[in-house]
Parts: structure tokens; sequence; C-alpha cells
RNA sequence: CCGCCCGUAGCUCAGUGGAUUAGAGCGUUGGCCUCCGAAGCCAAAGGUCACAGGUUCGAAUCCUGUCGGGCGGACCA
């Protein structure tokens, strides 16, 4: 499969390689800093040192044996010990429109490198009786994201909400419903009354160990399948999934599959059985199971001396039953960095038990925790939590506040009450998910609303509006005109565009290889600011040169399907008019 | 005490196969709506890339050490 991105660079190393003064596996191609410079570089200084020659004289001779004329390029110079390739636009985007009309809905996508291939993407993964916050928010996002990206890729891709549906605080709800005189799901907020009751009924049983014994004997109640207990827990599950669900809709998201930890339980025993036959773990004289990692980790428990299993034989049996199941390339887990030595643990743990190759191939996706504004971290217990729905109802609000004002003063391109509302959706989820999305994900972030929500510079808001203005132009134009020759297109403003819109392909190769959705959301922000400043400085319904103006106002679509398309990489709809 | 992550402009961050003059957003200062949407554009000020060594013709980037911040270190998840 070709595309513009490949074509630019096997052309720059055919011509470089044709002169036979560099060999094509040496040939290794750069996008320099400065955009000024050139739109593909390619450094001697490695062969220079090879041939003994001092890296400019051989920057000039390969400059000197190129002929550009026929080839995507339009200049090249030496320039110390660099050969710098400008590219001709009209050549470039003759590609670039080729990629688009094959796939219109894909553009940027390559799916010759995950075909055939199996990846899981493990990703939100909520706790049953507890309301999503802004950290189930940062895990649901990026996944998602992630997940969206691998397809791209050519992946065949599953999405895996696993539920945090099992364990010993369902013991505690139980025993709090059957002390409190109205049910949690008669509350107008049920998810959170279920918080509520728990953490109630757990701080009292902290002085009360009678309340705590309880607690525990339903939990036991409920493994062994009392009909009470699964009854009421059932009814957790599927009220807890009704709200989540609320939510993922309105992302957009949905999962291939969605098995709870409770759906494991069944293999957990025969695992830890088997653990110990293999010599993997061994029984302490406390009863309990362990697994020793020699110097390598710190040791993990499989079962408790009571008998009970914990997260990590739950977790090994996931990742066990993954590969039985669909023996994955990737096996991706987007969790919170603070998890980091659990899964070191798991991995390890499988592996020595015969599964190298999902132990080979699983990646824990770190990412840093959501902390207050002033650098503390949320508690449920504090009270300090904010919850998922608040600020995606915040988000919308603010959004809703901002088009109001533009359609005072007239700058907005939409009046009807639902327009409004579809839209200040749009741009309120987009802030949020584009804010989770723009930076790195490993480091910490500090919640400030100011920040998540802000509507200028680099933030969701600024690629849909200049999405908007792409789309507004075209519109405007009458659609995209059927005759055009991009060779008009001369300036500078232009040739970013062609070049900005035809790098897709390596961003979102590389968010793949990074698991980083921020390499998607810089490229779309970069292209976004060609965009903004190209609009500012060539006019395009204006243009004096009718073929000017048929030729810029194809570029202004092919912008439109580039930001659209990034933006649909992270999970962000766009707006054709706001 | 041990392990891992982070340290780049006032703030938040890009830059991770070493390579042309270290970039962006916010904030600050100044300019731009009789011209396709000012949620925008342009310009200016602002950095010893935490610090110290080392490798290299060349280091924010690789190695070692130090300091500072965060996270983790079996019967929670």
């Amino acid at each position: 499969m070709s595309n513009a991105y490949d074509l630019l660079r096997s052309s720059a190393r055919d011509l470089i390689a044709a002169t036979g003064i560099a060999p094509a596996a040496s040939i290794q191609l750069a996008e320099p800093k400065q955009r000024e410079l050139a739109d593909l570089a390619f450094a001697v200084f490695p062969i220079a040192k090879e041939l003994g020659q001092p890296a400019p004289d051989v920057a000039a001779r390969i400059v000197d044996a190129i002929e550009t004329s026929g080839t995507v390029f339009r200049s090249v110079e030496a320039a110390g010990g660099f050969v710098n390739f400008k590219v001709d636009t009209g050549a470039l985007a003759t590609q670039l429109y080729a990629d688009i009309a094959a796939a219109p809905d894909a553009f940027g996508h390559d799916a010759s490198l995950g075909a055939g291939q199996t990846i899981i993407v493990e990703y939100s993964s909520p706790n049953i009786a507890k309301k999503l916050h802004v950290g189930s928010l940062r895990t649901t996002v990026i996944g998602h994201s992630l997940y969206k990206i691998h397809k791209a890729l050519g992946y065949n891709v599953i999405g895996d909400n696993h539920l945090g549906d099992w364990g010993t605080q369902f013991g505690y709800l139980l025993a709090a419903i059957e002390d409190s005189p109205t049910p949690p799901w008669e509350d107008a907020e049920p998810v959170a009354a279920m918080m509520k009751m728990y953490a109630e009924f757990y701080q009292a049983s902290e002085e009360d160990p009678d309340k705590k014994t309880r607690a525990r004997a339903w939990f036991r109640k409920l493994e062994e399948g009392d009909v009470w207990a699964r009854s009421i827990w059932q009814k957790l599950v599927d009220i807890s999934m009704t709200e989540f669900d609320t939510i993922y809709k309105r992302l957009g998201i949905s999962f291939d599959t969605t098995l709870g930890e409770s759906w494991f339980e069944p293999m957990l025993g025969p695992l830890v059985d088997d653990a110990i036959a293999k010599g993997v773990a061994t029984i302490e004289e406390s009863g309990a199971v362990s697994v020793h990692f020699d110097d390598k980790y710190p040791s993990c428990l499989l079962r408790k001396t009571d008998g009970a299993t914990l997260y990590q034989t739950r977790d090994a049996a996931t990742c066990i039953h993954r590969w039985n199941t669909y023996a994955p390339t990737r096996n991706v887990y987007v969790v919170g960095a603070e998890q980091r030595l659990h899964f070191q643990q798991v991995f390890e743990f499988v592996r020595r038990m015969g599964y190298t190759e999902i132990a080979d191939c699983s990646v824990h996706v770190k990412f840093g925790m959501v902390t207050g504004a002033n650098g503390e971290r949320f508690k449920t217990r504090k009270g300090n939590v904010i919850f998922a729905d608040e600020i995606l109802d915040e988000a919308v609000r603010r959004a809703t506040e901002k088009i109001m004002e533009q359609v005072v003063t007239g700058r907005s391109e939409v009046s009807q009450p639902d327009d409004i509302e579809r839209v200040a959706e749009t741009i309120g989820l987009g802030a949020v998910i584009y804010f989770d999305l723009h930076q790195g994900p490993e480091r910490n972030i500090a919640f400030d609303w100011e920040k998540i929500l802000a509507f200028d510079g680099n933030t969701g808001v600024y690629l849909q509006y200049m999405y908007a203005r792409c789309c507004n132009i075209v519109r405007k134009a009458g659609g995209v005109p059927e005759n055009d020759d991009s060779s008009v297109l001369t300036t500078d403003d232009e040739r970013a565009l062609v070049v900005q819109l035809s790098r897709i392909t390596g961003a979102v190769r590389d968010a793949g290889a990074r698991y980083a959705p921020s390499a998607i959301a810089n490229w779309t922000f970069e292209l976004a600011k060609d965009f903004a400043r190209f609009y500012d400085r060539c006019p395009v319904l204006g243009a004096d040169d009718p073929a000017v103006r048929d030729a810029r106002v194809k570029l202004c679509d092919a912008v439109a399907t580039g930001i659209k398309s990034g933006l649909s990489l992270l999970g962000i709809s766009a707006p054709d008019r706001m």
C-alpha cells in the first residue's frame, strides 16, 4: 500500500542511493525541527565518517548528483552535513488526494502493519458500585484512543472492559444493605448511594468487629452462591453498568467484551493448584500460597491464609484465558502507573507457568495519577473526588455559555436550540478528551478546571474550530471543484499544509508503537496551526486566480479530512459548523 | 532501605533510532476584524534543557553519580 508519507521517503532514498555515494541501507531520513530548512533531510555524518571525508563535501557531492525534476521534490540543497529536500507542493498534493480518495474515512491509516494479528486493549475497567471519577476517565479515554489507533493500523482489536465486580467490598455492601431500611437503587443517584453505604458501613466496622465479621461472611455466602446475596450483587452490577453505559455512550465508546473479575472465579482454584504442582508457587507455613521472584521482584501472594484469592491471581487467570482464547500478538493494559509492580509480577508469574508468548507481548500502558490542584491525592474518604459525569456536564455547560456568547456577537454559525445543544456536547466532551490525551500519559496531572475546560490554544476546541472553518470554505465554494491543478499552489503556507498532511502516516505508526495518543494530538494540532496561518494569509474564495481558488478549496477539503481523521483517532468528533 | 517514573521559558508541556539556530500552549507586552468565522493571526520579552562528570567531530537525547518531586515494595485493588 502506497501513501504520500512512504512515497516521499522512498523517493528521497532512491535519489540518494542512485548517486552511489551512500549505500541505501545507511540512508536515515529525518524531519528537521526548523521547517524553513527542509521538509525532509538526510544527515550524512555517519557515511562521511566511513568514507573519511568531510561531511559538507559528501553532502555537496550527493546534491550535485541529484536531479529533482520529475520527482515529488522541488529542490535539494546541501547545508553543512545535510542534504535538504523540499517537496513539490503539486506533486505531493496529487499523491495525497489519491490517498484520501481511496479511503476518505481512513486517511492516514495503514492496515498493513497489524494485518492478521489480534491485539487486546483492556481499559476503563471500573469498580462496580463506585462512580466513574477523573482517574476512570483517563483510562477510558486513553484506552479508547489506543483501540482506534490499533484498528487504524490493521489489527483485529478486542476492547476489554475488565470490571472490578468481585471482592470483599461486596460483603460490606451486602451487610450494609441488609441493615438499611431503603436499598440504594431507590435513590435518585443509585451508584452514589452505594458508595455512601459502603463507606459508612466500612467506617462503622472499624469500631465494630461484629460488622466486619458479617461483611466477610456475606462475601463468603456470595462466593458460595447464596440466592439473596447473588441476586443483590447482580442488581448492583446491573445498576452500575447502566450508569457507566450512559457515560460510555456519551463518549462514543463500546467494548467487545465485558468480563468481570467474577467471571474468572472458577479458574482460580485450579490455577493456584497448578502453580503449586509446577513448583512456581509455594505453600507457606500459614497456609497462604506465594510466588517468589528471587531478586527480580518482591514476592506476591496467590492465595491468602483464609483461602481467598487476590487481585494478582485473578489477573493471571485473565491473562492466561486471553492467550487461550485469542492468541494475541499484543495484550495491552491501560492502568495507572502505581500498579507497575503488580503487572510485572503477574507477567513474570504467567511466564513461569509456561505461557511465555503472552508474557512477552503483554504491555502495561502506565498513566500518571490525577491529583488535586494542590497536588494532593483524591481520596474517596476525604470527599474531594471529582466524578466523570460532573466533569462532562460542567464542560458542556461552559461550551453552551461560550456558544451563546458567540451567537450574541453574531460569530456563531449555529443558532437553533437543538444545534446549540448538540454542538455544545461535541465541544465540551472534545475539550475534556483532548486535555487527557494531548500530553504524554506517564505524567501526573494536577486537576484544574480552568485548564481542562480551556477553549484557547492547544485544545480540542481549537482543532474543532479549524475543522469548522475548513468546512465553511468548502461549503461556500459550493463543494470541492471537479478539476483542480495543485501546481498553482506556490506559497510556503500551502507547502507546509501538504507536507504536514503527508506526515499523518508516521504519526499513526508512532502512536501505535509507543502507545501514545499524544503523537496523534500533536500532529493534528500542528496541522490546525498550519491551517490557521494559511487561512489568515491566503484568501481562498477571494483568490484572484480561479485556478488558485479551486486548488485552495481542494486543499481546505483535504485539511478538513486530516483534522477529522486525527480527532477521530483520539475519540473526538468534529462539528462542521459551530 | 530497595525498585521504578519525572526534572526543558513565570506556569503546563513537545522534543525518546545523538546532528542544521532547543519548540509550543497559557500568562505578560504591543499590533490586526470595510476582506473566506477574532474560539483566530502577527510580533516581542522569556531557557546554563536540575547539578556534576563521562562517551562522541557533535548530547536535552547515551553512560555514571548527586540533588529534588512522585509512585510502589505479599494476606486491599
